[in-house]
DNA sequence: TATAAGGTTTCCAGTCGCTGGAAGGTCAAG
DNA sequence: CTTGACCTTCCAGCGACTGGAAACCTTATA
């Protein structure tokens, strides 16, 4: 299969699948032509990989699971501590987030939006 | 004022400080012998980029942000559709992970997290 | 007055995960 | 034989810092 083919397959653009190859993530073989020739096997991996960092998990984390993956003797402990690791940090943004939209929600609220330059949003910023 | 004062007083690093001036966000005046000398505007500004910020803020909404700050002119109708448009990016952002964080939950469950090789999870990752 | 400690300067490089673009080689169709 | 679509490598840039080196300046103490 040329980049294209995985590239469809997998969802994932072809620079990003080089990207993955230059990073040591997947190692496709070469034609002759020095084209890359992904394999089936090449292939679900790149789908493993958009699935994984689609869940949110980084590059390094995606490496973890997917040697993980590879690895029949693996034990089912080792693949969901890296995922509860991960859901913590999940939960550490939305808190973060949610806290920011609560107190800009209460900004936007207290705001006439008018042409008048009395603001409390800009008020807040500057700290009283 | 030194660096390491507005550092004190606003929370930020030395260097995002140095930062901020390198990107045009505040220009402190300089001392005979080379060293930044902050005026009290300077404090004021480098505290409202630091709220911003911590508001999710990205630096050209910063920027926008001083800028209606510091123009007395200003509609507060500007600084609202520009807050509005980041509550918009930050419910994306919830959303976004809300969703990951459900997935993955469910994958945590599922998974008995023992030391079989058998994982819900990386069969979720794989993809059937 | 010498010296040591600590603050400040600039500059360069690295982080993360791509993404864009240039310059060139290859392939399939008409 | 040409066109156009694909492929290759390499280099640079994004955002928002952060770390570190080398050199200069200031302040406190001996």
């Amino acid at each position: 299969m040329n980049i294209s083919d995985v590239s469809a397959r997998s969802g994932l653009p072809a620079k990003t699948i080089r990207y993955y190859e230059d990073i040591g993530l997947v190692r496709p073989a070469r034609g002759e032509n020095g084209y890359r020739d992904f394999s089936d096997r090449d292939a679900h991996k790149l789908a493993f990989l958009a699935r994984s960092r689609s869940l949110g998990f980084s590059i390094e984390e995606c490496r973890t699971l997917l040697a993980l993956y590879e690895d029949r003797e693996r034990a089912s402990a080792d693949v969901k501590r890296v995922a509860e690791a991960h859901l913590v940090e999940i939960d550490r943004k939305v808190a973060e987030l949610q806290a920011m939209r609560e107190t800009l929600t209460t900004l936007v609220h207290r705001c006439h939006g008018d042409d008048r330059p009395d603001c409390p949003i800009l008020t807040d910023l500057a700290g009283t």
